[in-house]
DNA sequence: AAAGGATACGTTATAACATAACAAGAGGCG
DNA sequence: CGCCTCTTGTTATGTTATAACGTATCCTTT
């Protein structure tokens, strides 16, 4: 069963549905507050990610969107998408050419993810600058960072 | 211009051909010493990353093996930088859906990526294990940690 | 050397993921 | 209203990846 949590990673059960409205307020307001348009299809696309509570491909998400007669060819799914994830209210997940809903979308973070191996669940977790040295000491200049963690989260570990 | 070292990054310009000639030799007893057959189109699969030095997607890893005769087919390019990538010869960058030759086959090891958006050259480091706390304060068994780095490299700096 | 199993290769076909390009609609603002 | 910008709809195509099946090669056992 699916599970994360609203600050840093946590694989525990949680009131679903309260869940869900909390991340769309917040998605509302910091929308409102950067003069972003939040329209249905967006708004829809991240409330299935929200309801998925785990990473889902482009095309998944569309078939959903399809179903609420919000579009049904792919350009509308990954527009829907890339406006998420620039907004930071989404995250792709490079390992699975997927898409999660932002669990954390209070702070600007460079997310680091957790994803279990047998449930699909993706928890999101906070991580130092785990390269910055290395690259520091090559003179890289990092833009950004992808972590993410394959593994088996503590519910599937029974 | 390509370029990263054989012991942690290095983006400087070293001995190329030299280069390729130890990597394969170092293949080759690996494989030897572990029962693994490097068959010519594995060789020379191995050979072509590391003539790039740098990221390579799987169908111009192909179009090269065809230009040789040894393959036209996406299976062939696919199963042959599996083998690489199992033997730890290879990694493969998912940022990049791209393959790039170990430039560390020596050590085991979860490596981590720093990849040049201006050149495309992808330097491999070490690095601590970044998500390891965090992970293990939720219960979460990490398997693979995949650590991906975008920015500038310094030869493109200037 | 022959038989048999395991591994690798060749090929067809298709699945899965992603975007370029352009036309049409909706909303804000002079 | 007229203009501009952003968003959506749609067609078409590009890119990445694998399933499935038959054949060949190699290695081991007899």
């Amino acid at each position: 069963m699916p599970i994360s949590g609203s600050n840093g990673p946590e694989f525990k059960d949680h009131d679903h549905a309260a869940c869900i409205r909390t991340a769309l307020s917040v998605a509302e307001e910091r929308c409102a507050a950067q003069s972003l348009r939040l329209t249905p299809v967006r708004r829809r696309t991240l409330e299935i990610l929200l309801e998925a509570h785990e990473a889902m491909g482009a095309y998944d998400v569309l078939t959903r969107l399809d179903a609420d007669g919000l579009g049904s060819k792919p350009p509308v799914a990954y527009r829907a998408l890339a406006f998420l994830v620039d907004a930071g209210l989404a995250h792709r997940i490079e390992r699975l050419n997927a898409f999660v809903a932002c669990t954390n979308p209070e702070a600007d973070h460079d997310p680091a993810f957790m994803i279990c191996n047998s449930c699909g669940t993706v928890a999101e977790g906070e991580v130092q600058d785990a390269l910055t040295p290395s690259a520091a000491a090559v003179g890289f200049k990092i833009d950004r960072t992808v972590v993410e963690a394959t593994g088996i989260c503590p519910a599937c570990q029974d």
